[in-house]
DNA sequence: ACAAAAGTGTTAAACTTACACCCATGG
DNA sequence: CCATGGGTGTAAGTTTAACACTTTTGT
């Protein structure tokens, strides 16, 4: 089995924000190796499958969830990565709005949301976490949490993390979360009103906790940001 | 052959600056599929070989130069892109500054450097031209096109296009030939020798033409640049 | 002396930042 | 009526763009 032959995977790093916190998709590992650790959700891709749509299936298949954003990440081929042979996993970077997960998916094990805090510097102990990823998942994830913030800067990325319709703040918290930041609500309002094509307003209003009403956006037609976000 | 067995490749972009305009890499393919038609280098990635270890022997194969930037592009596997199997490849990108092809290299048929406006946008004729590129690869040189434009702007990277020691009007050259721009020359300057450890002068001149002679200098040890240098 | 390229100075416009201030709601 | 968050105005500081001007060479 570990002739000559390639294992082609792809592998998700699912990322969704959830009780204020970046939180990625994880799959506990039910079988060697790695058995009990946390590992990114990921499979084969199909003897006759594009990538991305064996990427768009795994996420379908793992979490029955639409996501708002599906672009590939890179591809990692470290002989030695998977114990078992050589197996090259095309990795793909996902964004999602907060969604319920809809019950166990019918492919794997215990799929559960995991903050990123948790999981990503080699964190000591959350309830359920139980040290490193998997693999060389800890690096895929890096490189998708990196990703993920440079993209905030100059793409209107963030909308994909909020629901069809949201408001200027909750767009707000979504950069403060994935940058751990804390911006000016005043000129974010006005740098995200301001940008070219970022948001539309629907027209209608939503009280979200206390205070004046904010005006509900939609995201707009943009892919580059004109002016820029950039961290600070 | 076209079982479930996936094959995998490198191939590579790579981009130079000669006669003041960009270049790519090409090889003329001597059999088929696509024999007669120009294409971007790779070959198969070996049993036990990392990928960007492939990538590296691929560039060294077939052109004996040293790169001044290597780096992942992205992977390309529609089934069907090559017709002789499931082909799955993992295009990089290289940079190098303008050296003269040392002979034939040791491994393929014949590599020659052509103008990226003659080959990218379907283009009618030039002189050794001869219509698009063989599998999906016009589109992996866009992408690769895209990605060095995009890397400009916020990363040292044109350095990588220029000698050891160059001149601020040498740089300014790279960034007008990629982005098919005209900067102005005494801004460029200031803002170059301002970026944070974007380049270092060696305080040796050398005279270029006519006029008064240049200072001379080398890559900083900078990986992004403070502040950016963003494209008109 | 003159043309050409290197490099510095200067100024107006644009953008960013910080924060004062008003608006609209729930309690 | 007060606390809370939504949203606008504005002035100070910073960055950019355009271009006048000086320096140093080859011819």
């Amino acid at each position: 089995m570990t002739l000559n032959t390639v294992a082609v995977t792809v592998d998700l790093v699912l990322l969704t924000i959830r009780s204020a916190e970046l939180q990625v998709l994880l799959i506990r590992r039910a079988i060697p190796p790695f058995r009990g650790a946390w590992a990114l959700p990921g499979g084969f891709v199909l003897p006759d499958e594009d990538l991305d749509a064996a990427a768009a299936r795994e996420l379908s298949e793992e979490t029955g969830l639409r996501p708002g954003y599906l672009e590939q990440l890179a591809t990692y081929g470290t002989p030695g990565r998977d114990p078992r042979g050589r197996v090259i996993t095309v990795a793909y970077l996902a964004l999602l709005p907060d969604q319920p997960l809809p019950v166990a998916g019918s492919d794997a094990a215990v799929a559960s949301w995991l903050p990123v805090s948790s999981v990503s510097p080699a964190s000591s102990e959350s309830p359920g976490s139980s040290g490193a990823l998997a693999f060389d998942h800890a690096r895929i994830l890096a490189d998708g949490l990196e990703r993920a913030s440079a993209k905030l800067e100059y793409t209107p990325l963030a909308t994909a993390f909020c629901p069809p319709e949201f408001t200027i703040a909750e767009l707000r918290a979504v950069y403060e979360t994935v940058w751990r930041t804390r911006l000016d609500p005043r000129n974010f309002h006005r740098k995200v009103t301001g940008a070219e094509s970022f948001v539309e307003p629907t027209g209608a209003t939503a009280i979200r906790d206390r205070g004046r009403p904010a005006q509900l956006y939609r995201r707009g037609t943009a892919t580059l940001l004109h002016p820029p976000l950039l961290r600070p």
